[in-house]
RNA sequence: GCCAUCAUAGCUUAGUGGUAAAGCACUUCAUUGGUAAUGAAGAGACCGUGAGUCCGAUUCUCACUGAUGGCUCCA
């Protein structure tokens, strides 16, 4: 083990113990709380409790009253406010414990110790029928001793200090091994029992801790930047997306400023796709139930479905294109010379996400995906899906998020039947995309049994300013529909033929793109994509009417312009443009006019020159052009 | 959906059991200013919605709506 996984190992120690730790001050805090979980975790640990378990008193040699208080509907969790209450006591325990101790006992005499604790019982089991050794780590003082019956005796705590069922990895001694302001307690949420919601709701506690009081408040301080430029917080401050509560959860509603940026986006991409064979659809947001039913998607999505009810018929919101698109092939009598055939439409689906799900821009119930699917023989898959990969390295290329990515090669598991379509085909289809994926010097990795049942796909992860990594495009074999809808093209033999379809989206949707863009800028947007490329400031009053002039003919030349003809002062006119992140700003004022030209400033670059009109929009032209 | 926190003017926030304050933005007037906020005045809020407690609620309680963070990195 090198230096650094050792370092990286003794802090988990650290934040492993810091769990128990917890656990211990809340046991003290509150008496009735029922341990769960407590493990260590990137940025410090947490523990999870059930404040509200329903007890039986005697049993855990608890009086009345605490009894009484547990059988109160309201909950005895701790608040917010409590947390620092929490803290404190962890802090002052800290001083006490000296080290841990660990006895290895049989499932009978854990199954006694922890009868009470039916999260505990789980858990035992399952290291019992895993045929692992059961251990519990008792923390305290240097001096203390510990047996078995003192533990079935004991709700945790014993005189000295704390145990706990856990299989270990702690510090040698806490007391002299975690300095003090090293960690805090952070915020308190509900989790549930083993993450699955139709568990039991615990208590979550979490709590920051790094190796010193400066890492950690360097970590802090990071959080902090993070959330100067969280999309949502600059969306409203440069007007660039809203939502309503009339409208509802989940639906932003883009400004213009917003919209200028997704067109932006929108342009790009088609005009990628266009010179690849792909021509234009479009489809309607509304289809009957029997569409989705028969694509499988209705199954799928379930709950997730928006019903739209008519006078006679009912429908559903469109969860997704494909169907629709395969509506539009199968209208067609194609040929094999035919093929590909490539279908493009950013189409906007709905789904009913859940409401707690939801968040800004990158969790909507309005998404608009770049979609596009393609159909095309097993021979072509990878050609198509090569020229599918080269789009996507262009476009990510241009918006700078290309140097930090991976690609997910989902194949095929080992139950074979769990996947539809013949071996034969899975293995042309697999084949292509690594082939596609290899010819592209891709950063990817083969991961088996991640495909979706219908075929095989290449998930390209890009990771946004916060360090989240985010799934954007997307290239998917389908072998599924094509069969559900009955598609055939005919062969060179004159037989039916059916086509493989291929989903591909490169932005993923263009809403959550624009909400990770935004942070990926700190919404100092290059200027082919910001909503406003120029700012034209006249100086004096009687220098708007050059002004505005001049914002008409750049405006000819769509480039995006504003004029500020405000009655302020050129100073405040100045800030007003930086502070908006505009980037370029163009000064006229007597000295301009007289020498007929005007004055460029740049964002980055500061000061450029003094261009005249025709310079000036050569100069504009060529950055939005070359996409800078 | 569930847990926690929150909701006051367009925005950011202060404040109170007796119907509210400030900064920015906005409007008007003065100012004609060459690189990060000219000065003054004015207008703007039934304090998210609905109910309850109270003589009286923006403030306390409950419900709803919406926002933010969290909901297996496992003993």
């Amino acid at each position: 083990m090198n230096s650094e996984d050792k370092s990286a190992e003794m802090l988990s120690y650290k934040r492993h113990t810091l769990a128990h730790l917890l656990a211990a001050s809340v046991k003290e805090l509150y008496p009735l709380a029922m341990p769960t979980l407590g493990p260590a975790i990137d940025n410090g640990f947490y523990y999870d409790f059930d404040f509200d378990y329903k007890i039986d008193a005697d049993k855990r040699g608890l009086n009345a009253d605490d009894a009484d208080l547990n059988t109160s509907k309201k909950s005895n969790a701790p608040k917010e406010d409590d947390l620092a209450k929490i803290e404190k006591s962890m802090k002052k325990l800290l001083a006490t414990w000296e080290g841990f101790k660990h006895l290895e006992i049989s499932k009978e005499e854990a199954t006694e110790i922890f009868a009470d604790n039916e999260y505990k019982l789980e858990l035992i089991n399952e290291i019992a029928d895993k045929g692992e050794k059961i251990t519990i780590y008792y923390s305290g003082p240097k001096d203390f001793d510990f047996s078995i019956e003192s533990l079935k005796s004991n709700d945790y705590k014993l005189p000295t200090g704390f145990f706990d069922l856990c299989r270990g990895g702690h510090l040698e001694n806490p007391s002299k091994e975690i300095e003090i302001d090293s960690f805090k307690i952070s915020r308190i949420a509900g989790a549930y029992w083993r993450g699955d919601e139709k568990n039991k709701m615990l208590t979550r506690i979490y709590g920051l801790a790094f190796n010193t009081k400066e890492e950690l408040e360097k970590y802090e301080w990071t959080v902090e930047e993070a959330k100067k430029r969280d999309h949502k917080k600059l969306g409203k401050e440069l007007k660039l997306f809203t939502t309503s509560s009339l409208i509802g959860a989940g639906l932003p509603l883009l400004q213009p400023k917003g919209m200028a940026i997704r067109k932006a986006v929108e342009d790009y991409l088609w005009e990628l796709h266009k010179q690849k064979g792909y021509d234009r659809v479009w489809t309607p947001h509304i289809a009957k139930e029997e569409l989705y039913v028969t694509s499988g998607h209705a199954a799928k999505f379930g709950d997730e479905l928006f019903r739209v009810q008519g006078k006679d018929e009912s429908f559903i919101m469109k969860p997704m294109n494909c169907p629709h698109h395969m509506q539009i092939f199968a209208d067609n009598q194609f040929s094999y010379r035919d093929m590909p055939v490539r279908y493009f439409e950013p189409a906007t689906v709905y789904r009913d996400e859940k409401t707690g799900q939801l968040a800004g821009l990158t969790r909507v119930r309005s998404i608009t995906q770049d979609d596009g699917h393609l159909f095309c023989r097993t021979t072509q898959i990878e050609e198509e899906v090569s020229t599918i990969v080269g789009i996507i390295k262009e476009f990510y290329t241009t918006v700078g998020l290309m140097s930090d990515y991976w690609v997910r090669l989902s194949l095929r598991g080992d139950d074979k039947s769990a996947y539809l379509g013949t071996d034969e085909v899975w293995e042309k289809a697999e084949g292509a995309l690594e082939r596609a994926a290899k010819e592209n010097n891709l950063n990817y990795k083969p991961v088996r049994g991640e495909a979706a049942f219908y075929g095989p796909k290449l998930d390209f992860m890009f990771k946004d300013a916060l360090g989240r990594e985010w799934q954007l495009a997307t290239i998917q074999c389908d072998f599924n529909l094509p069969e559900r809808f009955d598609l055939f093209f005919t062969n060179e033999k004159g037989e039916k033929e059916r086509p493989v379809v291929i989903h591909r989206a490169i932005s993923g949707s263009l809403e959550r793109f624009l909400g990770i863009i935004i942070e990926h800028f700190a919404g100092a947007f290059p200027t082919w994509l910001a909503p406003v490329q120029v700012k034209i400031i006249p100086v004096r009053e009687n220098h708007i009417e050059h002004a505005k002039k001049l914002a008409t003919v750049l405006r000819s030349k769509d480039i995006r312009v504003e004029c500020d003809i405000s009655d302020e002062g050129f100073g405040k006119k100045v800030r007003a443009a930086k502070v908006d992140m505009i980037p370029y700003t163009v000064i006229i004022g007597d000295k301009d006019i007289e020498a007929g030209v005007v004055t460029l400033e740049n964002r980055d670059k500061g000061k450029i020159g003094t261009p005249t009109q025709e310079e000036l929009l050569a100069i504009l032209i060529e950055e939005i052009r070359n996409k800078k």
